[in-house]
DNA sequence: TCCATGTATTTTGGATACATTTTTCTGATA
DNA sequence: TATCAGAAAAATGTATCCAAAATACATGGA
């Protein structure tokens, strides 16, 4: 660990590097993840490894077999599924309580990274839309849920990445953020949740389609 | 750890011990606890704690700041609000989906539970409970969505606990629950949704009156 | 009396060392 | 050739050791 910061974070910056490479798709489902080969890589001691292993698998991103190497999470319908039903029940939640406290400023915010969104090469495409929703459903103030949310966009991501290029999705995105806005800027909380909730399921079923055809 | 089952289930098995005290209360909100304390207590050295206290963490029952004592989280308001809402949208996502896959069977099942807890002492309440739920639930055969509801079980045990006896929550509790019962029979999953979200925001509600007059 | 500063103690984070389990490799046998 | 047994190798889990950080405490000053 070349640059890392200060002491106690090295777990979390080790755990930081590996999800980027696991969401990217650097490091594939199915990799073994051994605590020698990491901590050398890293230049560490197998102890912060193994905090970083934890960190991944509450994640859902890694799962750690007792006395076996940690196995990079597996992609499957059934978990696509799951995490998208788990955004679909969790986001909605997060933008109508954050609705009364989202402020015009912050509106506008996230219609500029609409605009990135709109503009930004398609492999930034997972960072920007995360950071977008992540703009309006801040000001709910529920630390637990914001938390929970990050974690499965996390996941989601995954799914994203193989399928982004291979269909058009960005087009009903971008067209559902931009009725989004509107919404959130009219205060409208059911349409708000409506939008949402439609948007998460229409990626849903885009990307379920897209994996069977990619797994076949 | 007297009876330590086998290599690599220390950790999980201080966990849980450490998991029963807190939500029981026999540790309370803010209690320090400090790696050697635990590590004499339980008998291993102190890596296992260490695993033990990341587990925890990660299901919100501690805090862990780096290079201090981790605490047990402190129960607040927010923190009950957070928690139950969550709950709201992730249980009647579980129910629904395991609705077309429920036997009579296991709705029988459901049904003993539900006499046991009328039948029960009040401490065994919370356990009974999520046995109740978890029985309807698990046919939905959505791994993460599963052991996140079970995740915000333990977390709001601990605010079930603090209320119980101080108010008449078990009554209507017992009726949702019948209620609930008679609509899976049915097979009505619009009505089993709606039900068994009013019992979560009832709950919610109740649980927030009563902290607020404990926390006065 | 209260607050600031410096020191000593306590406690955590990480590295090293050892024991146990798993995995891999070898070789014999059907 | 395929399969199984056993041994060697590799990897994980835990204990112990050392260094860094935080807390507690004592001392001195305003």
């Amino acid at each position: 660990m070349s640059d890392r910061q200060q002491r106690g974070a090295q777990a979390a910056e080790i755990a930081e590097r590996l999800r980027d490479e696991i969401v990217s798709g650097a490091i594939e489902g199915g990799a073994r993840l051994g605590q020698d080969a990491l901590a050398a890589r890293f230049g560490v001691s197998r102890m912060p490894v193994r905090e970083a292993l934890r960190l991944l698998e509450a994640q859902g991103l890694v799962d750690v077999p007792p006395n076996r190497s940690a196995i990079v999470a597996r992609l499957s319908k059934d978990d696509l599924l799951d995490i998208f039903d788990m955004r679909a029940a969790a986001e909605p939640l997060a933008l109508g309580l954050a609705l009364p406290h989202l402020t015009n400023a912050r509106i506008d915010r996230a219609a500029e990274i609409q605009r990135d969104i709109e503009n930004a090469p398609l492999d930034r495409f997972g960072d920007l839309n995360a950071a977008f929703h992540r703009t309006l459903h801040a000001p709910c103030g529920r630390p637990r849920l914001l938390a929970h949310i990050e974690s499965l966009n996390a996941l989601a991501d995954r799914y994203l990445r193989l399928a982004i290029g291979t269909m058009d999705h960005q087009g009903p995105s971008d067209a559902e953020h931009r009725d989004l806005l509107e919404a959130c800027r009219a205060r409208d909380e059911a349409r708000a949740r409506a939008i949402l909730t439609a948007h998460i399921v229409r990626a849903r079923d885009a990307l379920a389609a897209a994996f069977e055809d990619a797994s076949s």
